[in-house]
DNA sequence: TTATTGATTGACT
DNA sequence: GTCAATCAATAAA
């Protein structure tokens, strides 16, 4: 089997979150539709760790229907719903015990963008089509369907690429749309490509 | 029971 | 820059 289509073995899930949001810049989303593939390179990630984040729907290890899959094992997807009208899709990492996960924020569009243009109906540039999380998931028709599924699975699931960036290539910064008043607005858990046009914000 | 908030986006002043 | 869309979770009453 050759580099390009290798799916992340569990044990990359099974790991520290920050380190696996940093590790997952470069390696290839992949949504599978009637046995098309509809994919992008990750170049926007966010950390949420668990009952200590209080920016995170685990904090205080509280549990719900909705983040009900943040407590899967690493190597599953957590699909909520949010702003009543928009998905986001997360990794999740680690074990069962702390609920951490790791946001997908944006990708560099590379197969399928024909099919992302339709489910997203926009007459855009096709920029806009994955450069945020609620845009990425409406792009590969990522929806609550997809909301506990292994991502060892056929439907969804990461690819390898053999693209690593050097330090200095990564920008680390503090996460998007948390609240001021959020004790958790500043940690340091957001981590994009810089100089990449495809990152939802600079 | 009702009111406010939120891991967002797009349209509009 | 402001603001509405629209719903699950949470807070307030």
């Amino acid at each position: 089997m050759p580099l390009k289509f290798k799916k992340l073995p569990l044990c990359f899930y099974n790991n520290d979150t920050e380190k696996v949001a940093r590790e997952l810049l470069g390696k290839k989303l992949v949504r599978v539709l009637n046995n098309k593939r509809l994919s992008g390179i990750i170049v926007e990630t966010e950390a949420y760790l668990g009952s200590t984040d209080q920016a995170c729907h685990s904090r205080n290890g509280i549990k719900t229907k909705r983040n009900a899959s943040m407590y899967l094992p690493g190597g599953h997807a957590y699909v909520y719903f949010i702003y009543g009208m928009y998905f986001c899709l997360n990794a999740v990492t680690k074990s069962s015990k702390n609920a951490e996960a790791v946001l997908i924020r944006a990708i560099e569009p590379v197969e399928g963008i024909e099919l992302m243009r339709k489910f997203k109906n926009s007459s855009k540039q096709d920029l806009h089509l994955t450069n945020g999380p609620g845009k990425l998931a409406q792009s590969l028709m990522i929806d609550k369907t997809l909301d506990g599924e292994s991502l060892k699975g056929n439907n969804l699931f990461i690819e390898e690429t053999g693209i690593t960036y050097k330090k200095n290539e990564i920008i680390k910064t503090s996460r998007i749309g948390i609240s001021k008043t959020n004790e958790a607005c500043d940690w340091q858990l957001r981590f994009y490509v810089k100089d990449c046009p495809y990152v939802s914000k600079k």
